[in-house]
RNA sequence: GCCGCUUUAGCUCCAACAGGUAGAGCAAUUCCAUGGUAAGGAAGAGGUUGCUGGUUCGACUCCAGUAAGCGGCACCA
């Protein structure tokens, strides 16, 4: 007999050998339909998998986050069995579960197209019918080594575990996978599932070793959980912000223009507009100094710098005139170490800030552009705060919380703060121990002291210094970098930068790199998305649309109507066109207009407006002040 | 860059094609109609089927190459 310790503190006691399946019918046979797996002490358990020692155990059940993992990976073990089945060559590398379902890493000689995809669901359709057991072994590290000793991906995978560590193999028929667990224990469990897309994977994520076919797919535990899903991926096809910025006329790419270079249409400039003038506004607020530097600029900038050397892959080749190598500029710095460098600097002039509106071409591998999130021509307020020692922290954390305002106001949401880190790839990194300790442990020191939450991301600093970024999610599901605060002790040694001390000696200044809200390209991609092309009325191109009911009797007022709005500064439109009046409401709507004014002879008569907000079904008639102040306000307040 | 897929009118399109030089809706144009909140009617027009080459009597259709786009991977100072 051994003890269990459930979940409740209660304990039982049952035979040696004992499955998390038949406790769970033993506690209720509603638990028993519900349970996936267990945690027996802190190892996850298949079902069927005994237990053979006095433990704590935990139920988990199909509402549990990890039951969907388990699921899911049981999901990809049976899509790799139907894969085999149907191309007896293929070997595996990893299929793991991940955030919203599985994928499975498959070498073969048989290239697996989206036809295949339906063959593959009907065979793993036939051996859930065969109901095959999914059934655990554990072997030693010499008899895994034989087992797998055809498959080049297991075995290094086996080689690669730590020696102490037990080596487990799973069988589900034919079938036999190296594999962790926990799984459903019978393929009957799988139900509900979707194989999505096949991608090209590098094996072990190496651009060096070779490119494996890999199958994504979801699995989930009822039919209304699995529609629902392909429901979620149908919506987000439907917010993605190339096909909204098509639509809504902002953006246009083409191939004669070049690849990831974008060009702006009226609706955009319009929307990045005023995101210029609000970004200036708040910049000289929090005390930044505004300059202006060319796009063009010597090679040998980058050399004193040390981008020549760690970034030259990333940078549009060199252009050779008058004796002179030139290059496109990738980033800012150099330039703003420059105009730093321009005149002497006293302690007290510090901190300067220096932020610059301007264009940077970064040469993107060709497979990474995508629509406005990754181009290769950006513009972006770029800014370097040369700071005292004893000013990075204040100055740091100014920088964060300007961020934090300027997402506030676009009403975006961070996913997650990454302070990101060096690893010991001294190749990668300025080679610098003492000043890298220094600026990680400053950054970290202030995350912690303002208890601003934050993932560690060993080996993802810049190349010069630790830094701070900011992800948010694009409706695609993507991470991107939105923010960033970077601590750089390298670039002013590079360029011997120096502010005079009150001891009357020579100091050197600090760094700071600040990306405030991304680039307006990646910006535009994510405010297109998060609003799903509906801008608030203070971003959206066009702010009202003027409607009359009858352009003779209605025309005059409503462009005298019009003129003020202008004179206010208001983004109006005055829809003069000779067509049916819901033809005229229904275009307003489909271009997301906030809002549509029409005016008959009510409005007329009354010095009124009569308004429908996008989106919006109800009428609302206000007098002509009542709307101005509403729509005055409205922009005010970034609504 | 790598793997796979895609590319037909300004836009959208599982229109078409065992290989016989193309079709719809919307938009645009013209005409008619037109007073209250999501598409009024009619007509005509619009295409070297991404590009280059090959196979063929004949290619949008088959093949090769190339470009761009898409899904990923790698990359993202």
């Amino acid at each position: 007999m051994i003890e269990i310790r459930l979940n409740d503190g209660s304990v039982k006691n049952y035979d040696k050998g004992i499955t998390i399946e038949h406790i769970a019918k033993d506690l209720s046979s509603s638990l028993a339909k519900k349970s996936i797996a267990g945690w027996v002490n802190d190892e996850l358990y298949d079902l069927n998998r005994p237990i053979l020692s006095n433990s704590r155990v935990t139920i988990v059940t199909k509402d549990d986050a990890k039951a969907f993992e388990v699921l899911n990976h049981s999901t990809a073990h049976l899509m790799a069995q139907a894969v085999k089945r149907l191309y007896p060559d293929a070997q595996f590398g990893v299929g793991p579960a991940i955030k919203e379902g599985f994928y499975y890493d498959i070498a073969t000689a048989h290239k697996i197209g989206e036809e295949d995809l339906a063959l593959i669901e009907k065979e793993m359709r036939k051996i859930i019918q065969e109901q095959t057991p999914m059934s655990r072994q554990v072997l030693t590290r010499q008899e895994a080594l034989e087992r797998f000793e055809n498959d080049p991906f297991k075995t290094e995978l086996i080689q690669e575990l730590p020696e102490d560590e037990p080596i487990s193999i799973y069988t589900q028929g034919e079938f036999v996978d190296l594999c962790r667990g926990g799984h459903v224990g019978n393929t009957k469990h799988i139900k509900f599932f979707k194989l999505l897309s096949i991608a090209g994977a590098y094996w072990r994520g190496d651009s060096d070793r070779g490119m494996l076919q890999r199958i994504y797919g979801t699995s989930w535990f009822t039919k209304e959980a699995l529609e629902n899903h392909l429901k979620v991926l149908e919506e987000r096809k439907a917010r993605d912000h190339r096909k909204l910025g098509k639509e809504l006329r902002i953006f246009e790419l083409n191939r004669d223009a070049g690849q990831g270079l974008a060009m702006w249409l009226p609706n955009g400039y319009t929307v990045r507009k005023v995101l210029e003038d609000y970004v200036y506004k708040l910049e000289r607020k929090a005390g930044y100094k505004h300059i202006s530097t060319p796009i063009l600029g010597t090679k040998r900038l980058y050399e004193i710098s040390g981008h020549w050397s760690h970034y030259r892959e990333n940078m549009f080749p060199v252009m050779h005139r008058d004796g002179e190598d030139f290059v496109l500029r990738p980033m800012s710095c150099p330039h703003h170490a420059l105009v730093y460098q321009s005149e002497l600097r006293s302690y007290r002039d510090l901190p300067i800030r220096y932020a610059e509106i301007v264009t940077q071409h970064r040469y993107e591998a060709s497979g990474a552009l995508t629509g406005l999130e990754r181009v290769r021509a950006m513009t972006l307020t770029d800014a370097h705060l040369f700071v005292r020692e004893d000013q990075i922290k204040e100055e740091v954390l100014a920088a964060y919380n300007l961020i934090l305002t300027a997402i506030q106001d676009l009403g975006l949401e961070i996913d997650y703060v990454e302070l990101a880190l060096r690893d010991h790839d001294k190749g990668k990194f300025h080679d610098n121990d003492a000043l890298w300790d220094l600026a990680e442990s400053m950054l970290k020191s202030l995350l912690e002291e303002e208890n601003i939450e934050y993932i560690e991301m060993v080996g993802e600093a810049a190349f010069y210094g630790p830094k701070i970024d900011i992800q948010v999610r694009t409706a695609m599901d993507h991470v991107i970098t939105m923010s960033t605060v970077q601590l750089d002790f390298l670039l002013p040694e590079n360029f011997d930068l120096n502010y005079i001390g009150n001891d009357g000696e020579k100091h050197r200044p600090v760094v700071i790199h600040r990306g405030l809200i991304s680039t307006w390209e990646r910006l535009m991609s994510i405010l297109l998305e998060q609003y799903k092309g509906a801008f608030p009325t203070w971003l959206a191109p066009v702010q009202i649309k003027i409607i009359p009911v009858n352009t003779e009797a209605h025309g005059t007022y409503a462009k005298a109507l019009n003129d003020q709005f202008i004179d206010l500064d208001i983004r109006s439109e005055l829809d003069l066109r000779e067509e049916k009046l819901g033809y005229k409401i229904r275009e307003a709507q489909t271009q997301k207009i906030p809002y549509q004014l029409v005016i008959g002879d009510e409005e007329l008569n009354n010095n009124s407006v009569t308004y429908r907000a996008y989106g919006k079904k109800e009428q609302v008639t206000l007098s002509l002040e009542a709307f101005f102040d509403f729509i005055q306000a409205q922009i005010r307040t970034k609504k």
